[in-house]
DNA sequence: CATCACACTCTCCATTTGGTAAGTATAGAA
DNA sequence: TTCTATACTTACCAAATGGAGAGTGTGATG
């Protein structure tokens, strides 16, 4: 979105504010809001991350996997995982029924964008915990 | 997560599935979860996005800047990226009272990690709006 | 003939989420 | 005296989310 994000390196607080430059019209970055609201939520995540080390998995592997969801929420995210064009699902006319899961090009690539969060998540766990801590502490004591 | 997810490069399927390393005990996994679950929620992420451009607002010009959000809503995220050391808060005890929000060392570090995921979302835009389109077509025609 | 496996789908229900609107405290301006 | 600005908080209500569990179709197996 703003370029101040995309830039690594300490953000200039506000130097020039003035200058305001937004390369995206609204309904770009409305179209990437929504998409990242989809893409970001907590099963497509797992799910997402499932795939990405196994590889290619079966309906209830996939449940085995994704630890805590429900067939429902599995069903649904994987449809629309499938609509977005993240997966491919692959029919086998057997009995009984075997449906298999993969990631696409297109699948593997948000994977890896959601590196820098999971990282980010990982490295900065405790001093998020201590912060929270410290949080309550504060509540508490006023 | 997975180191599948950490590197990029097309993913290896699984030449080798048997070795299955797990470098991370489950309940880091599940606080690594949990996490990303809070910080990646819709208006956490547009309000990072407006302080990392801004640099440092006040309440009322964060609504304005995040178009959409409802006091309660906005006040709600602030507290708890407050709590997560994701933004400091600075009471100016003037009348009218006046709050000045800023993101932190830890704020930004995560605003940098989003980044993937925002370049991800706008370069892939059309891809999964003709994936949706595709997928739509195919279950009108069933 | 009953049972089982598998990948769903459907219904019902509880929880969560989030919006709207009203209230609060304070001092200066009209 | 009334109005305004500001940053909230609280109460209420509607919608979305998501879990539990039952039902479905089919062929192999006991």
């Amino acid at each position: 979105m703003s370029d101040v994000l995309r830039r690594p390196g300490p953000a200039q607080p506000n130097p020039m504010p003035a200058v305001e430059h937004r390369p995206l019209d609204p309904r770009v970055e409305r179209l990437v809001n929504d998409l990242i609201g989809r893409v970001a939520d907590k099963w497509t995540m797992l799910i997402l991350e499932a795939l990405a080390e196994k590889g290619e998995l079966r309906f209830s592997r996939l449940a085995d996997e994704v630890h805590g969801i429900s067939q429902k929420m599995l069903t649904q995210t994987l449809r629309q995982m499938e609509r977005d064009g993240l997966v491919t699902r692959t029919i086998h006319p057997v009995i009984p029924p075997r449906v298999d899961y993969k990631l696409t090009r297109l699948g593997l690539g948000l994977g890896q964008a959601f590196c820098g969060v999971w990282l980010w998540a990982e490295a900065h766990l405790e001093e998020v915990e201590a912060s929270r801590q410290a949080f309550d502490a504060r509540a508490v004591s006023r």
